[in-house]
DNA sequence: CATCCACTGGAATACCGGGTTC
DNA sequence: GAACCCGGTATTCCAGTGGATG
């Protein structure tokens, strides 16, 4: 091995030569200055949560849109902004609570999240488990009497916490401000799904929804204008083509107008350009951080898998190959599944469990499934690939616990002829 | 239109981390 | 600090259901 007598961060330590900017730019979370075509929509719902300075409380707000149309960039530039009125108004009293559902999706949590919002000082955080429910609805609602202004509650990703763990905890929020003399509730809600609102208690409905906003997706001019905007963020103008650009915003626009995607396309372009040598991204460096995401993804989430959804799509490649990609069933592949379980010394799950898991891959789009009926000879859920079974299995067998099934192959006679 | 297999929704159970009480 | 309470999560258990084919 050569060492090279230069100090080993050397290398990585001279700033790129691509990216003179800021390179949180090209991050997710990043909230720029402006917002290229979502002005009228920030606009909109600060006109919303204006009340707030004048310590009535807005309206009640869900934002609807597909991902990557800005939403959760909206309310952060809203919030910020607010931020500021706020310092120069000392009789507003506003606290701004994120929640991110995604992530806390259980009352407890989200109780707890507004609790913790609500906290003066670091010492007075509360138990993240083992109280009653019901005690920590009212540890939050003293709270919020004693802060007695207006807590704007942002919940992101509402509707998964309403599927998970239906409305109540939104209820008891609510409730808030029929109990509570002194402070106020604001809630803001950010859903990926517009029925989501079904799922709700009428009564939770017509007192949440006050106020809607709804994004609708970009088009490729509008990502190639917040891509250009990144890019003078970022300073890496000068070192991309304006194809580059374009195709970039158009592939992002096939994706439901997903501006999320095309920035990330354009950071690993970027990363991919560090990299080699051409010092320039060309039309073709998009193509090849398009593959290296998608690649990139199914390794993610492959990998991050629990033991029994690995053992479950592992019996699945497995049959997959040895048929060479045809479909495989529930019978079929559950055997299997028990057999590897087995000689891997953990206990097998249950068909039942088994089913909801092959949702689950599915959601995830590593397989396809679908029920079918076979008449007299029943129903079953059959299963295909969405990637090649030998890719899975490579990543599979990164695993430690999986490298020893390597050369596991089903018994023929296992499998029936279909 | 009966029949067959397993899909599917919900109740039940087990276990976990953590607080509370005595 | 043992025994118990609490809510969350994962899984199992059970029973009702679906739907095309023969």
């Amino acid at each position: 091995m050569v060492v090279s007598s230069k100090n080993l961060f050397e290398k990585f330590n001279n700033s790129s030569l691509i990216v003179k900017g800021q390179r949180q730019a090209l991050e997710p979370g990043f909230v720029p200055e402006r917002l290229p075509h979502r002005e009228e929509e920030a606009e909109h719902l600060a006109e919303i949560l204006s009340p707030s300075l004048r310590n009535f409380k807005p309206s009640n707000v869900i934002i609807f849109g597909k991902p990557g149309v800005g939403k959760t960039s909206v309310v952060k530039f809203v919030e910020n902004e607010m931020t500021k009125a706020i310092q120069s108004r000392l009789d507003a009293k506003i606290k701004i609570i994120d929640v991110n559902c995604g992530i806390v999706d259980n009352p407890y949590g989200v109780l707890l999240s507004v609790g913790d919002g609500l906290l003066e000082s670091w010492e007075e955080r509360l138990p993240f488990t083992g109280w009653p429910l019901e005690k920590l609805y009212n540890t939050v609602l003293e709270k919020i009497n004693t802060f007695a202004g207006i807590a704007i509650i942002v919940l992101d990703e509402i509707d998964k916490l309403v599927r998970k763990s239906g409305d109540t905890v939104l209820y008891q929020l609510l409730r808030i401000n029929e109990t509570s003399n002194q402070g106020r509730v604001c809630i803001l809600g950010i859903s990926n799904d517009l029925r989501f609102t079904e799922y709700l208690d009428p009564r939770v409905r017509s007192r949440l929804i006050e106020e809607t906003m709804v994004y609708n997706p970009y088009n490729a001019t509008q990502i190639y204008d917040i891509l250009r905007d990144r890019s003078m963020y970022a300073g890496i103008a000068d070192s991309i083509d304006d194809s580059a650009m374009k195709t970039c915003a158009a592939l992002a626009a096939q994706e439901h107008g997903d501006a999320r995607r095309a920035i990330d396309l354009l950071r690993i372009a970027v990363e991919l350009t560090e990299k080699g040598e051409e010092g320039r991204i060309v039309e073709d460096t998009i193509y090849e951080a398009k593959r290296k995401l998608e690649r990139d993804v199914v390794v993610e989430t492959v990998s991050t898998l629990p033991l029994h959804s690995k053992l479950v799509l592992f019996s699945i490649s497995l049959i997959d190959e040895i048929k060479n990609g045809g479909s495989s069933t529930m019978g079929e592949f559950y055997d299997l599944y028990e057999k590897i379980a087995d000689r891997m010394g953990v206990s097998s799950l249950t068909q039942r469990r088994v089913a909801d898991i092959i949702g689950e891959l599915s959601n995830l789009g590593l397989i396809d499934s679908k029920v079918q009926s076979f008449g007299r000879y029943g129903r079953t859920t059959t299963v295909t690939m969405n990637y090649g079974s030998s890719k899975i299995k490579d990543i599979l067998s990164a695993d430690e616990m999986l490298s020893q099934l390597k050369d596991v192959k089903p018994l023929q006679k296992s499998l029936p002829v279909s």
